[in-house]
RNA sequence: GCCGAAGUGGCGGAACUGGCAGACGCACUGGACUCAAAAUCCAGCGGGGUAACACCCGUGGGGGUUCGACUCCCCCCUUCGGCACCA
């Protein structure tokens, strides 16, 4: 590395805006659909097309990026797609707000973002971009629909839901959060409503087990989605109503307190409730009743809400014991989960404990903890944990756990029940009230019921010239042109559904179709799904842990089993990228502390932005913004700049091969280049740690620095130099694309740096002559001494003890143990 | 309440299998270059202590295992995330 002359500035505009071209004219981020090389499938969550990228955008696309030019490298065909998951309802708040269209402000927005990321250097095959609300993959998405509905997963019910006020519309359980909507923030409130649900709950079985089946994905995540799913074993249990033919059927994890049962209680909203009311008690519990349905979600669950029960005048028998137990109702049972009921067993469940103490109800222990006496009179809690079944007929003395089954067994015998497995999962509500979704392909004929548009009339497009305005119907219901047609069916007069999609149906099988990006005859050819699928690294925010993950999840399975694709999981490695900070807070308009992309980027370039971002934190840990750390970034570059383009010249006449059997610095010169090779290598293959990676370039850039001011230029060898300069820019070209492909090409080389194969390292020139060996004296380091490689473990203890310092710190004592870590460390203990 | 993750200099972070704590970068300090500044280059940079060494302390706190612990085990504290009347 010679004295530069004339230098030349590092002109970042000029440089990205030559490389963005070559790029595009050469088609170099082009993927074949098939070819003889390994397929690799990276990808990275599609955005929402607001129009503006931001910081967190600029993380993962930049980590994706890294990964995908990596893997190209390193020889594989890497299919890096990117689109927008483009319905929703900023699109149509922006069309009341501004007059204009949703589909005119998402396309001009869709358009800024696909500029924008250009200017980024992300290495996309952009001719395979898709965008939901074309009516080209929507047709699709409507296609899927009836797919779903064709296999009886796809249903229309009256139910309660979730409606959030502000956004005028239905939401999924998943997009409730704490009683919230978890866009607006708003309360939801509750409804009872006719609408579209998936079945998921057919597939929670699976969704959970397989969550085995992922050892690519975060802990964090699999633990969220089991949570969510919420999988609890235990029995339905009859009770016959007295007086009637019919009974309760009961859900219960507990089994073995059978015995212990002194009540019943149903959800209010409950079924039987009016028929099991004894007619004086009606008004009181049909008041009781209409409480409980106004209050939200939220007032009903969260916090210390207090219990609150009737009585409703009926009885039904423990089928065990056959012993007559009250019915009730109460505020604390849940419609949606189990059955709908509850069988109160208050010496053994905490919030019946409660319940029964409120109104007088007998508490009866029926397990014993060993070494402990329980009185149903005196406790002052519940007790769930372990013991022996007391007050049980012929159950008593067995243990819990053993008394589970066999008192399921002994149920199942006698016809009273079953074992049976409930989930705290429930249907995806797909239905939505707005506009700007994917109409749901469905047509109500007051002959034929509703009925599936047939595929050849798909897509059922979305009229234009609509009134936006929320009225807490569709807009669709004002569109008289669209709602009125006829049935596929008979012929007949027929009016369209009106309620779009949930967006997340959209996102749910995107990733397939960038396989198959403009197939007219499906959603997408099976041999290049084949080939594809499934995706080998995903990147994204942990925010769509449970929403997008689960229900991509979900599709899949369902995708599988009717034969459209050969994978069981969509996405075989997860990396949740964490958020990007600003003075410690997440970046927001409203705290005034958001960086905008668009300004680092235009200040310092592309390459300088995906650095820092890269190399502040490791991908999933949250990251900070710093200003001088961009800076940094800034100054390593145009230092690697100032090294390489002054030998540019030189670098591409020096020979190739490196001669064997260096010495002096120029041993160590290629020694650091093999030893960087190896370090990035693993960095970013096995941990994804790009910070280490960065790290580990900056300190071979400083090492080449180094060679230049302790060697002489003409002591320098030009193939190790060469090694050098070339290794450097193929290490960096993932990360810094731009400045590696203009020093490629300034280093003699024609083609671009990124159809460069990934560099490898000599092991044999990792091999250092002689090593730092660290002196311990009862574990405290006391001096260092260089020995050779080669040096035996007893030479390199005798020279240990030799020290002057060590002898010192000897003197007097006796040497106990010398333990040798071969060159590492000696460590001396003594008494 | 239940489940999970994380706590290391002034800051972001490193230490991968138990072996020199603080790589790399930022900030800061001193020096070189310059009329001067910026840029760049060189050096220093956990705390105490010393003229300089020596030495002592130090990875949230307390205990333990080990020749040796940021790393393993037990208890506790703090912060963040998920679930939260789920029978």
């Amino acid at each position: 590395m010679g004295v530069s002359g004339v230098e030349e500035r590092y002109n970042f505009h000029q440089i990205e805006e030559q490389a963005r071209k070559r790029w595009a004219e050469g088609e170099i981020y082009r993927v074949p659909d098939f070819s003889e090389r390994p397929k690799y499938y990276c990808l990275e969550m599609f955005p929402y097309p607001s129009g503006k990228l931001h910081m967190g955008h600029v993380r993962n696309y930049a980590i994706g990026d890294v990964v995908a030019r990596f893997k190209t490298m390193r020889g594989y065909d890497v299919l890096h797609p990117m689109g927008w998951d483009a319905f929703g309802l900023p699109a149509e708040n922006a069309a009341i707000k501004h007059g204009v269209p949703p589909a005119e402000w998402t396309w001009n927005n869709i358009a800024a973002m696909r500029e924008q990321l250009k200017l980024l250097g992300v290495s996309y095959d952009w001719s395979r971009e898709v965008a939901t609300c074309h009516p080209g993959y929507y047709r699709w998405t409507q296609w899927l629909f009836l797919l779903f509905y064709k296999h009886g997963l796809a249903y229309k019910r009256k139910a309660p839901v979730n409606w959030c006020p502000s956004c005028a519309t239905v939401l999924a359980n998943e997009q409730v959060v704490a009683g919230e909507c978890e866009r607006c923030k708003t309360e939801v409130q509750r409804k009872e409503l006719e609408q579209w649900f998936f079945k998921i709950t057919d597939y929670a079985d699976r969704l959970l087990q397989d969550l085995n089946k992922l050892p690519g994905w975060p802990d964090k995540v699999k633990m969220m989605q089991e949570n969510w799913i919420g999988r609890s074993s235990g029995g339905e249990i009859e009770f016959p109503i007295v007086g009637r033919e019919d009974q309760i059927t009961v859900f219960t994890t507990r089994p073995d307190t059978l015995f212990g049962v002194t009540y019943m209680v149903l959800a209010p909203e409950h079924p039987l409730v009016p028929s099991l009311t004894s007619p004086e008690r009606w008004p009181e519990v049909e008041q009781f009743i209409q409480r409980a349905r106004s209050l939200s979600e939220l007032d009903r669950t969260v916090g210390e809400a207090e219990k609150e029960g009737l009585l409703l005048g009926s009885y039904c028998l423990n089928p065990l014991t056959g012993e007559e137990v009250p019915i009730m109702i109460a505020n604390y049972v849940l419609l949606e989960y189990g059955t709908g009921c509850v069988m109160g067993v208050p010496a053994h469940d905490q919030r019946d404990f409660e319940f029964a103490r409120k109104y007088h109800l007998p508490i009866r222990v029926v397990i014993q903890p060993k070494g402990e006496a329980l009185d149903s009179d005196t406790m002052a809690e519940a007790y769930p944990g372990e013991g022996y079944l007391v007050n049980s007929g012929s159950f008593n003395g067995l243990k819990k756990r053993e008394a589970i089954p066999a008192i399921n067994a002994y149920l199942n015998e006698q016809g009273l029940g079953r074992a049976k497995v409930a989930y705290r999962l429930r249907d995806w509500l797909i239905s939505r009230q707005r506009y700007w979704g994917a109409p749901i392909p469905i047509v109500y004929c007051d002959h034929c019921g509703a009925v599936p548009v047939p595929d050849e009339d798909l897509p059922v497009l979305l009229p234009e010239n609509v009134s936006f305005k929320p009225t807490g119907q569709s807009p669709l219901v004002e569109a008289p042109e669209f709602v009125h047609t006829k049935c596929p069916s008979c012929g007949g007069a027929a009016r369209r559904e009106t309620d779009t999609m949930d967006t997340f149906m959209c996102s749910s099988w995107y990733y397939f179709r960038y396989t198959s990006p403009r197939n007219e005859n499906g959603p997408w050819d099976l041999d290049k799904v084949d080939r594809w699928m499934a995706v080998d690294q995903y990147i994204g925010g942990v925010e769509h842990a449970i929403l997008h993950l689960m229900y991509s999840r979900f599709f899949t399975k369902v995708l599988f089993d009717l034969k459209l694709t050969k994978v069981e999981e969509p996405f075989t490695n997860l990396l949740t990228q964490g958020m990007v900070l600003k003075d410690g807070t997440k970046m927001s308009k409203s705290k005034g502390n958001v960086v905008s992309p668009e300004e680092i980027l235009n200040r310092y370039g592309a390459d300088t932005t995906r650095l820092f971002v890269l190399f502040a934190a490791p991908p999933e840990r949250d990251l900070e913004w710093s200003d001088q750390g961009v800076e940094g970034c800034f100054r390593f570059l145009t230092r690697v700049w100032r090294l390489v383009t002054p030998l540019a010249g030189t670098v591409a006449k020096a020979p190739t091969v490196a001669p064997e059997g260096l010495v002096g610095v120029n041993r160590e010169m290629r020694r650091l280049t093999h030893l960087t090779i190896k370090k990035v290598t693993e960095d970013v293959e096995t941990r994804f740690n790009f910070n280490t990676a960065i790290s580990a370039i900056m300190e071979m850039v400083n090492g080449m620095y180094h060679y230049s001011a302790r060697v002489a230029e003409p002591d320098q060898e030009p193939a190790v130099r060469r090694e050098a300069v070339e290794n450097l820019i193929r290490l960096l070209a993932p990360f810094a694309p731009f400045m590696a492909d203009e020093l490629w090409g300034r280093t003699g080389h024609t083609g671009s740096v990124h159809k460069e194969a990934w560099p490898e390292y000599r092991p044999d020139l990792l091999v250092e002559d002689q090593a730092t060996v660290v002196v311990q004296v009862n574990g405290k380091v006391r001096d260092r001494i260089v020995v050779s490689a080669q040096a035996s473990d007893e030479a390199v203890k005798q020279m240990a003890m030799e020290q002057s310092r060590v002898q010192s710190l000897l003197e007097g004592k006796t040497v106990v143990k010398v333990v040798v870590v071969p060159k590492k460390l000696v460590n001396i203990v003594v008494k």
